[in-house]
DNA sequence: TGTGAATAGGAATTCAAT
DNA sequence: ATTGAATTCCTATTCACA
């Protein structure tokens, strides 16, 4: 079910560093979803996700928060 | 030069939604500085810029706001 | 350092199939 | 609608070199 892999997902990225959609795939499937790289990649686009450089200068992936207003889509900024 | 061809990206994904490293290497190119797909790769990630999905459900290069507290990096916030 | 050419690796999409 | 396999496309890196 799409959902709460699309949840579990934002808490796999949030727990530890992801670095690729295979990577997570992984993840995926070590908590019991059977899931491919195609099927990750859709749900990153879904949930609006980006691939950022890390502290160590290395990339992950993280979640954008949710923002209803209008907005442009040029300027992004990290949260603490 | 390194620093104002990083400048000239930073107002090009401004100016027009930018959706490949192969497209914003054009554009340099279209404004006189020659360099490839590799450079520009290196340029994004020194700019820790990132790539999301915009409003057209299209995928374009972001810049991140500066930030130099201390911060998380699994949580993204989009700007207006 | 900074860069390009080439390559390897990663991601988005197509094309079924369900 | 949702997904996987395969493919195409895109990006990060390697390797050489200025």
């Amino acid at each position: 079910m799409k959902y709460s892999r699309q949840a579990m997902i934002l808490k796999l990225i949030e727990e530890k560093d992801i670095e690729t959609q295979d990577e997570l795939a992984n993840e995926l499937r070590a908590n019991g979803m059977d899931v491919t790289q195609a099927t990750v990649s859709r749900d990153i686009k879904e949930l609006r996700m980006v691939k950022v450089l890390g502290k160590a200068g290395v990339y992950k992936y993280a979640a954008m928060e949710r923002q209803d207003a209008v907005m442009s889509d040029h300027l992004i900024r990290v949260f603490s």
